[in-house]
DNA sequence: CATTCACCTGAACGCCGTTCACCTGAACAC
DNA sequence: GTGTTCAGGTGAACGGCGTTCAGGTGAATG
């Protein structure tokens, strides 16, 4: 972090980015909830206070940070000749950068509307989707239906990873209401509803094609 | 609210319905983040220590709006051979729902781990799914998709809504990078996510038919 | 008249995000 | 070398938050 192991290590200064990194870690390792600014600031041997120098208020770092998971998501090569193919592998490295951190999925949703971070993430899926051949507002909703699918459902799944590992585990609830089974099922419901918004997509072009 | 005019108002106490009913007020008048336990126990002229003699704390009191808000839900009558249209209605009717109080959507989604508000919504629309002759699981994790695709997109309708009205108004922010426009076209973008659900739902259909 | 029971008081605890006036030290110009 | 600039930090405070707890209080019950 900046600089390393001198052992006058009075004042050592940070960059916005330093502050992210670390803010980076401590949701990644405690989750949401515990990422507060006077915690960040602990674990930078700073004032609280420091941290306005760096970003104006909690929310616009929260935007920076939902900026860098979207962008760690892995880049898709695009086969030239099956949209389908694309659009899911869009999904699901978006998915993938969405669990890589702890409430990675709140924290990219609730910069939803600033258009950040989330912004990223359409413009891609609306590239891949635009391969088909639509319009480009057709693409650009098509894209956000995408988008809502899918922080809905790492959202959720995230949701109940935090809500199991703390404590009220409640053996009897594997009913299981809102249809998200344990491990690998999971993922399966997920490429369920990319499967059912990619062929609903095919059905439309077909449509239109004749 | 449960005693009317009488002069000496001093000690009007309150059921559990009643500080939800207040609860529910504050949230449709002033919205989620104004929706505090001080709040609210000041509208009730009550100490905020009273109120956890009705609710547990606060995210009980929030599942519980949960429940009201997706109750309301206008019932829709199962069209007998039509299940897309029942779908298509169920799904029209919970926007409405979310739509109903400010930050609705907000409110349900946070619950959507606990199961409830967001269980009731998802058993409808699994009903309506079953219409159409599949497995009971697949209606579910179906059923789920719906959901998050509704929520999401009503969350986000919201989140607009009220950064909208909020002074940033940002005229050059027209450009939107999420899709959703003003007015109509956010209804019309609602009913294209979910036609791709439907027409993909349709898909699966007739492709396990034969 | 005594007891129950539903509901509430009042004060505190330990958090939170944010603001503000002021300070510090390295880097650069002269 | 001295003076200025400026990125970055201090320390204390403000007004809020959810929640806890020991102890009331009054209407209904028997």
């Amino acid at each position: 972090m900046t600089k390393s192991g001198d052992a006058s290590d009075r004042y050592v200064r940070h960059t916005r980015e330093d502050v992210a990194a670390a803010a980076l870690a401590i949701l990644d390792e405690y989750g949401l909830p515990d990422l507060t600014m006077r915690r960040l600031a602990s674990t930078l041997d700073v004032q609280p206070s420091a941290l306005y120098w760096h970003f104006d208020n909690k929310q616009t770092l929260l935007a920076h940070l939902a900026d860098q998971i979207i962008a760690r998501a892995a880049v898709v090569r695009p086969s030239t000749n099956d949209w389908a193919g694309s659009v899911r592998g869009e999904a699901e490295a978006l998915r993938d950068a969405l669990l890589a951190f702890r409430d990675g999925a709140e924290v990219v949703s609730s910069t939803l509307a600033l258009g950040l971070g989330a912004g990223q993430a359409q413009e891609r899926l609306a590239r891949a989707i635009a391969a088909a051949g639509f319009e480009p507002e057709t693409c650009e909703i098509a894209a956000a239906a995408f988008l809502h699918f899918i922080l809905g459902h790492v959202s959720h799944e995230q949701q109940r990873l935090q809500a199991d590992s703390l404590g009220v585990v409640n053996p009897a609830l594997s009913a299981d209401p809102a249809g998200i089974k344990a491990g690998s099922l999971v993922r399966e419901s997920f490429d369920f509803g990319i499967t059912l918004l990619v062929t609903g997509l095919e059905q439309q072009r077909t449509s239109l094609r004749r």
